[in-house]
DNA sequence: AAGTCTCATGTAATCGTTTACAGTGTCGCC
DNA sequence: GGCGACACTGTAAACGATTACATGAGACTT
């Protein structure tokens, strides 16, 4: 008697059959300490045989908690996330909290959108990745309830949104000047992000801070506008490549960059790392592969992910926010990319 | 007056100030042409007026629909895989269906786990793009009610388990071995994708039948097995050096392997496509970057994860399936990394 | 004028949970 | 023996939508 295509089983079938009301049935899942021993056990057993699972919607439907988090992310394309992603999923894993996920090169946040999860009530909070969102958008998701239940991950917006969970970009940028400074560097460039961008504010930041430290030349045609993106890192070649001074060393605002820059030096006929040093800034999985493999910034995403869930089950749960270390560590993450000029 | 934590409103706040019954304003909802023009719009604008949003939630709980669908993916970080979401998004975009992404990556499918986003009526239908569930898993769905609101894409299961969207791959694969030939190349070899995987299979068969069908040599060790990886590229490329008779050319089964390949290659001195010519499979977007630029075999990622959203689609309306053409068109593209030997 | 049909709308049950409140039984203690 | 405290458990009212069915008003037919 094998059932096939039942329909599931609801908490009455499990409460019939373990000869209690569903208050009972309810409490076993959702406080079982109240209920006795041999209850418990016994509507354990229920439940077992009826292979009952409990609806998420009648659950969200009366507690009013969606149970659901979304990560907005804005290129999911970008290697640069799975890990953070996976750092997330893990951070909410045992939570019965599930993960939404939504791409917004994909599916752009307009005037109402994200706010509309929330009023649906589809989710209790959600992790925002994206730098790029307007405060307009962002206060009508205030107003939809969304104030402290939000967390921003490695980009964020300013103003007082939510706490912030990102790595010490400046730091890292310090880092890497000084590694190329180290190598006997003096003359360095740095490929920057898109205008507007809080991590291309904190990298630059970090470059200038070292540069003035170390006292090396700041020439502003050495600061290069990019946009993380590897073609963006061809252009600077080109740039470079014009140049009757050149730079010794390039330091660039993400790894794409380097990739691009690399590749374009090269068939310019310059060498990486013989005529020309280059770093790179996160440390994608590529990086390690790449021919020279990449020296560069290593940011733990994975780590950066879980915090950010912890931080917003936090949250969530109304506990008091203990308070978080701001910025997390970086790391020089040397190969062979830089070399002495 | 401006409300600001106000609750959300609810069809009874709707109906109140309307002065309708909330069964009306349902139906403004759901099935717009049963009420009467003037009703209509006096319903409209309460709903403008209160700012109400239907309760996902309750309206789950009633239909029994969830309004959503699951896409399940070997793995984000791979930049194949967000054109393909971009057109899923795109096929679902003005149904209010809500798109769920899980990575099988950092959330492998356990015995269970797609069964229960069925069983928790999470996901109304799910579109699955990794070949490699198990049978045991996917028997455990159907009986969970999954059968008949699956789509594979891109990969798939052997056996009956749902629709298939996916390019033609054995012509990709044949695409590429006809374009090394007329180049001039008769020693082709091939880096295959891992085994056990259907897309390893399709091309590797294209590969097999247009080189008997150009009656080129068939070496059983210029078939080198990879795994879609840039590290799998760059083995190859030192198995393909250690040769004493070296192929002129190489198909390889993923634009990633082809990368690695030519990266290694370049280190062991030989120059791409001076020495050895390289075509790859996919076109992502930094194919076109890379340097040599890559000739590759394009799939329309956005297409194809269109038109997988719209089967299914069609499968959960009930709508009679229109036999939709089982392969995808494929394209050769022609950039740098292929030249006559 | 009565019957019938259509169209628009209202009434109320229903989906599957959770939880405030009430009830029961047992025990200890004055 | 009565009374409070305690530990469980049951009753039933929500949560916010959808929808089968009932109702009422015209319009039209005979």
């Amino acid at each position: 008697m094998t059932r096939t295509k039942q329909k599931p089983a609801t908490i009455q079938d499990v409460a019939r059959t373990a000869q209690v009301s569903t208050a009972t049935v309810s409490r076993v899942l959702t406080q079982p300490k109240v209920v006795s021993e041999a209850t418990r056990t016994s509507v354990l057993e229920a439940i077992r045989l009826t292979g009952y699972r409990v609806n998420r919607a009648a659950r969200t439907l009366r507690t009013q908690r969606a149970g659901a988090v979304l990560i907005l992310i804005p290129n999911l394309g970008k290697p640069f996330y799975s890990g953070i992603l996976a750092g997330i999923s893990e951070g909410f894993a045992g939570t019965d909290t599930s993960i939404l996920i939504s791409d917004t090169e994909v599916n752009p946040v307009e005037e109402t959108t994200l706010a509309d999860y929330f009023l649906d009530g589809l989710i209790d909070g959600a992790i925002l990745l994206d730098g790029r969102m307007s405060p307009t958008v962002l206060s009508r998701c205030a107003d939809a309830g969304m104030g402290g239940r939000t967390v921003f991950l490695c980009e964020w917006v300013e103003g007082d949104w939510g706490p912030v969970i990102a790595a010490d970009n400046a730091l890292g940028a310090r880092l890497a000047i000084r590694h190329l400074h180290d190598l006997g560097h003096r003359n360095i460039a740095h490929v920057t992000g898109p205008a507007g961008n809080v991590l291309t504010a904190a990298r630059r930041e970090g470059v200038m801070a070292e540069r003035a430290r170390l006292g090396l030349p700041a020439r502003d045609d050495w600061i290069i506008r990019g946009d993380f993106s590897l073609e963006s890192g061809r252009e600077a070649a080109d740039r470079i490549f014009a140049m009757e001074d050149r730079p010794t060393a390039v330091f660039c605002a993400a790894d794409m960059v380097a990739f691009g820059l690399i590749a374009r030096l090269n068939a310019c006929g310059l060498s990486v790392p013989g005529d020309i040093s280059v770093i790179g800034f996160d440390d994608i999985e590529m990086s390690g592969h790449f021919v020279p493999a990449l020296t560069t910034i290593r940011q733990d995403r994975r780590r950066l992910g879980l915090r950010a869930a912890e931080v917003l089950r936090d949250l969530l749960s109304g506990a008091d926010e203990q308070p978080t270390e701001p910025l997390h560590p970086v790391e020089l993450v040397i190969r062979n990319s830089t070399a002495a000029p």
